[in-house]
DNA sequence: CATGAATGAGTATTCATTCAT
DNA sequence: CATGAATGAATACTCATTCAT
């Protein structure tokens, strides 16, 4: 319903939406999104090549349905979590700690996210910038709000505060995946919001 | 180090080398790595498409050489800057503001460092790995000679805080790269070195 | 004469072999026998693509039996109109003016009939070829029976004039078709005929 | 000069333009515009699939240019050969003779400037309409003088006339291309421009 | 050293046709 | 009879790389 769907919505859903879709992640996952083909994805998905243009504009067309389909899902996720009341440290380190979770469950996908994403066409650039763009939105978000109520520092400017919650995080995960996955991330999201917060520099004991 | 220097070594310093290797990284940032051809990069470098394969073995090539000259350059001359007396934090601004100042000096070269180096070839994947292990390691050093003389905290993870700084710095300047380079980077170092090492949560006022 | 029928001759006259057929030459007409796709002419008969194969033995066929189908219906019109008594002259006139009335009734199927017609496959050229020699088969003999009577010159090669009169014939409506239909075409019937009849030269006057 | 020029005009004339022309006006011949295929095209030239790119933008400008070249090149003989004195109706003989030699000089040439021709591209209708108007305006200045010095009809409709006098002359040579060239086509020259003279009417003898 | 014409392997996409429902 | 999802063969065009001049 919100994910920009299928080209021809009328198909039934016996699944091969699915089975190409995760084929493609897959076949994006290890041979890079240029040097993936229409073929490759096709017999991954175990389909003729003429088959996933039922479902798919184009090339370009499933890493943006990719895309789009796995922002919505992390943020319905994520605001689902936290109507609550918590503090905007809490909700920081949750948020960290979903990304995590998230990436850990399906390392394929993480990598195409983290890393394959950034790669595709020109045009797809807008997909892409509206799925970080959320991302920043909601550190910025919590960053505010943590100011309102003094839990963090009003003499930071909240561009590089964002960036530096983006990029760290997004870092240690696009380590993880690279690295093979073989070790356990979601333990590091705790140090991880700690080393946020509290920065490097030992304080001076006062 | 040496490795993979140019094709034939007995090239006569005519300058073509410079010439097209300036051409392909203009080309690149313009069009991004895949989508560059070898025609486009001749035709800017102002050669006939034959002699890039002078100086270069093939497309690959062109980034991996750059890739290490630019790490090579870097590490240079902030090696050459800091052999005197300074305290971990000092160094770690000092690295931060060297970063900015290389980046803000040729957009296109930060552009394609940053943004299109990632995407090339599988086989190219080491010579990243060695770039990018190499700044890990600087920051490494820096945060354990900090650790040593007490100006940082004990209770971090190396690998997160390299991991943080390292990705930091990296998205502060993709993002001023993706923007087109309109604002003045280097003013940033300064609180962003200081947001690093102070982390974003207030500090209870004692 | 009877060659070629539908595939299945046991399907219901339920209207959709006319409506695939009006569909088609719709289509055929406006984007071209080859570009034309039996999805399209689908879409436009209001039925599913597998229907068509039902009706027809696949896309050259519809095109066979489109112009079997006039072919037959003009001359069965033509020689209807003139089992009287009349100059080969007159039935001469009748013709031209008979096939313009026909083309102007129906641009759609003129269009195709006169251009699109030519253009399809190599099989298909045989149904083609019985089409234009009856009208040629047609003409002879009008010129025939005018040279019997008297009121046709002897000194003509009959080839010559039959292809004289298809050509121009065909050329006029052609050019109406081209033309998008704009003006009436059957007031040029006259006309034709008479420039058929007494040539383009001046007559001494006598 | 005034041809429409290949792509890239800066390639040596070793005559590979002209051998790839041939031989794709042999393939269309052959097999007709659209069922022609590049590779064939490139194998009936002695070249690589590739090559013919260097030469020509794609497909349809193969044909586009061979369509100016002819026309520019039957115009030019045409204009050359009748700057003298001569009445219309004498042009108008030549002209046919020109055309019925020109065509008999290559079968190859006439079947698919007479036939292909007209099947190709949409975009391309323009480059063919300019060449059919070129002899439209011909013929239709020919039948003006000729009515000026009272050699032809006034009271004919020179529309009409252009088009008997083109569409036959276009038939006789569509016809001897159709039939495999096996019979002499200049000889039907005298008869056919007399025939478009006098017409076929007998005349009441005085 | 430099050139750039020639190569031909590689690929996204289309579309007529089939057949299970 | 009717459907339309699935098929996969077919093809124009690109571009890194080579090599004769």
């Amino acid at each position: 319903m919100t994910r920009g769907w299928k080209v021809e919505p009328k198909l039934k859903t016996n699944g091969k939406y699915e089975q190409i879709m995760a084929a493609a992640i897959r076949v994006f996952a290890e041979q890079g999104y240029f040097q993936s083909t229409i073929a490759q994805i096709a017999r991954a998905a175990g389909v003729a090549d003429g088959t996933i243009y039922l479902y798919f504009k184009n090339k370009e067309d499933i890493m943006a349905q990719f895309v789009n389909q796995q922002s919505q899902k992390f943020f319905d996720t994520f605001t689902s979590m936290f109507s609550e009341e918590q503090s905007a440290l809490e909700r920081l380190k949750a948020l960290i700690k979903l990304h995590f979770q998230v990436s850990q469950e399906d390392r394929y996908m993480a990598l195409v996210y983290q890393v394959e994403m950034r790669r595709s066409d020109r045009l797809m650039k807008e997909d892409i910038k509206d799925a970080l763009r959320m991302y920043h939105d909601l550190v910025g978000q919590i960053v505010e709000e943590g100011q309102q109520d003094g839990t963090i520092r009003h003499d930071v400017q909240i561009g590089l505060v964002k960036r530096m919650i983006f990029a760290t995080v997004d870092e240690v995960i696009t380590s993880w995946v690279m690295a093979g996955g073989k070790y356990d991330l979601v333990p590091l999201a705790e140090p991880l919001a700690d080393l946020l917060m509290q920065g490097i520099q030992a304080t001076p004991t006062v």
